[in-house]
DNA sequence: TAGGATTAAATCGTACACGATTTATATAAA
DNA sequence: TTTATATAAATCGTGTACGATTTAATCCTA
């Protein structure tokens, strides 16, 4: 139990602060960018899949309007992405990515991968982190779910 | 190139979700206690080694003043520690626990054990994670150093 | 079809997180 | 001994996060 209780200090530890580490790193990559890394992930969300509502969103980035709502008016207003209600639902918000994050993509993404590449890491060790995180997002996720 | 970028979305998106998971799941175990996730990593830190400085603080947690004083400060007026001036090098500021973090110590750690078991992670695969992890977070503070 | 329930965003309050600046103290050099 | 430098916290501004409440639109049912 003692070694347990060690454990679960040392992992809640690690991964606090491996994803503040993540976050500098990505943080000083983005900053020629005028992004943050939060929306850069929002970004990569919509890179993926544009014209979505808020609450879309909200699901695949695990974010409420709380968090989402300040961010897209910040990134509206940078010229990032188009905020414009539904006409089928006024209810709905949808988002568009605007001109600006279509044509910046790829230099982002490729200032990004050099930077990444530089730390050297092994494709082997970084999927089995990957395995790794899946598993306990799960469990956790599960937990979570229960309240 | 393509996959390797594919790759480091996952990443990055699977650490930030794992240690929003991770947060939510010690919230709704601190709550009752009256503390947030941040401030329970600091009595960690603490309950290792007590009387030390913001400073030392800071270099154990990853964390500068701009956000260590604030949270000091909700911590003191909540009787967890208490904030006193050095008297030999007034520069200093020592942090000290209070009894009540003493005393509550075995019933956090208790209940948050129990929380963590019962999202039943198998200690190799927490291990497993945790080499990942320190791995990882090496390389990036490795990089991170050189700005 | 009027009224209550449901849903989607927005808003609000609190708490990190962090870079940059400021303030106060201590140390070192001229 | 005065002045310059260095160090430690505090302060400030911006940007997440998140639970709770509010607002507005839609849906459902009596």
């Amino acid at each position: 139990m003692k070694d347990f209780i060690t454990l679960e200090k040392q992992l809640c530890f690690a991964i606090y602060q491996t994803s503040s580490e993540l976050t500098k790193l990505y943080t000083s990559v983005l900053q020629p960018f005028g992004l943050t890394y939060p929306q850069y992930l929002l970004l990569l969300a919509l890179w993926e899949k544009d014209e979505v509502t808020v609450k879309e969103l909200g699901q695949t980035l695990n974010l409420g309007t709380g968090t989402l709502t300040p961010m897209l008016t910040r990134m509206e207003a940078n010229g990032w992405l188009r905020k414009e209600r539904s006409k089928t639902d006024e209810r709905n918000v949808l988002i568009f990515l605007q001109d600006k994050a279509r044509k910046e993509k790829q230099a982002i993404s490729h200032s990004i991968a050099e930077e990444i590449q530089a730390c050297h890491i092994e494709i082997q060790e970084y999927l089995q982190l990957m395995q790794g995180l899946k598993g306990l997002q799960e469990k956790l996720k599960e937990r979570n779910e229960l309240k």
